[in-house]
DNA sequence: TGTCCACAGGAAATACGGGGGT
DNA sequence: ACCCCCGTATTTCCTGTGGACA
């Protein structure tokens, strides 16, 4: 047989027994606006979030009777639909607008990765089209004296819905203030704030200066439960998927895993896009095996994407904790120890070394992100100190450590 | 009961590099 | 080309502390 006819074949048997039909639909990155309002649709018509939605509705009434809604906060776990509702309504709500002859617009500031004040008013800056991207160079002041700029010829009703707003880890005193008091009396457009977080308590802390002026209504997302995630999963295994090779009760289980763990809707749809790709590669069936697999996949997989995309020192710090727990055989390590292979690894792939102090916090980091389990531990008079111990599953130590040094040589030849 | 170790972690200082103004 | 401003990252400095030991 020829390489040709080799391939030929292969391509045949892959398209006849293919569990896909439409790829797209199973990672919404890859979907047209057009198609995610689709897959939307296809939730809400089966009655998903009809309360939320209706709350949403009654608080924007006012304005379709002219008058100024208040503020809104929108709390519920990430994957409980909050942006994806909340994004229909706005649409919908502008065109009900228009209909009443009524100027809206609104625009949705997506803060899905943590950043500083600064960044964030930048984001918003970019999004409003009134400044380029900074790093740095540029005070947050200036950047609020632009935002108002572009605003200030536009005088309809203006949502600016700001997504995840909890993330914003440093200063949100200050960019609540320009939000709150600030933006509002300084532009003529009627301002409506949409805040979403899955932190239910992201307003605790806030000065009570800006406190006092944020009159909000709530709105709380409550987290799908197994039928719901069950109507999502078939929803998007119609348009997806071939009905034939998926096995009796795989949506159910994926649903049940799901709900069970934290009744996220992107995760089950992710679990029954990862365990469809096992599927696909070994041209089976989607049975409820697969699901596991793709389950165990999922879980490594989150872990070595987290890795990958983390910061150099970063990386080199867990590298080390690794190294050293596993010399010490899994027994918790102090801090201090942790450094010196820490010095090493530096040294043998030239990243420059950070101090003590600051080493710490990276520590402190991997903890905060379940790397790592910090525990501060007094020796009474021989002083006290900080041990760490492993909380990654063992299965995964070894690949995040192939991954680490692989970025760390790519890093070393690329650029010698 | 008080002492005092040896480090954790808060706060201030400093370094860095982009950006505007001139 | 220069200076000064800015946000961010890191270093330097130093205070605070849990509990074994005396």
């Amino acid at each position: 047989m020829t390489f040709d006819e080799r391939i030929d074949k292969k391509i045949q048997r892959s398209a006849a027994s293919s569990i896909i039909v439409d790829h797209a639909f199973l990672d919404d990155e890859q979907l047209s606006k057009d198609q995610q309002l689709r897959v939307l649709r296809d939730i809400f018509e089966q009655n998903i979030r009809e309360k939320e939605i209706d709350e949403i509705i009654a608080h924007f009434a006012p304005m379709l009777r002219k008058q100024h809604p208040f503020h809104l906060s929108i709390l519920g776990k990430t994957g409980t639909g909050k942006t994806a509702t909340t994004l229909l309504l706005l649409a919908h709500l502008q065109k009900a607008a228009r209909q009443k002859e009524l100027e809206m617009r609104y625009e949705h500031l997506d803060l899905s990765t943590p950043r500083p004040c600064f960044r964030a008013m930048n984001d918003l800056a970019c999004l409003l089209d009134a400044s380029k991207r900074y790093t740095k160079g540029i005070s947050t002041d200036e950047m609020a004296g632009r935002i108002e700029e572009k605003l200030a010829n536009y005088e309809g009703y203006l949502a600016l819905f700001i997504d995840e707003i909890d993330h914003v880890n440093q200063d949100l005193d200050t960019f609540l203030k320009f939000l709150v008091r600030r933006l509002p009396q300084a532009i003529p457009a009627k301002l409506v704030l949409v805040f979403a977080s899955n932190n239910l308590t992201w307003r605790k802390d806030i000065d009570t200066r800006v406190k006092s002026f944020l009159k909000l209504n709530e709105i709380i997302f409550q987290p799908y439960n197994a039928m719901d995630l069950q109507k999502i999963l078939r929803a998007r295994v119609a348009r997806a998927l071939n009905p034939e090779m998926v096995d009796e009760g795989v949506v159910e289980k994926i649903a049940g895993l799901a709900s069970r763990e934290h009744g996220d809707a992107r995760k089950a749809v992710e679990l029954l896009s990862k365990a469809t790709q096992l599927a696909d590669r070994h041209g089976t069936r989607l049975t409820l095996e697969t699901v596991d697999a793709g389950y165990q996949a999922l879980e490594v997989d989150s872990y070595l994407e987290f890795v990958k995309t983390s910061p150099e020192q970063l990386q080199a710090a867990l590298l080390a904790a690794l190294e050293a727990l596993e010399k010490n055989k899994g027994n918790a390590v102090p801090a201090i120890d942790i450094y010196s292979f820490y010095e090493k690894v530096c040294q043998v792939n030239r990243i420059s070394q950070l101090t003590q102090r600051r080493f710490s916090d990276l520590l402190m980091e991997l903890d905060l992100y379940g790397f790592i389990r910090t525990k501060n531990v007094s020796m009474g008079r021989y002083g006290r100190r900080k041990e760490i111990d492993l909380l990654i599953p063992p299965n995964v130590v070894e690949r995040i450590k192939a991954t680490i040094q692989l970025s760390f040589t790519a890093e070393v030849s690329g650029a010698g």
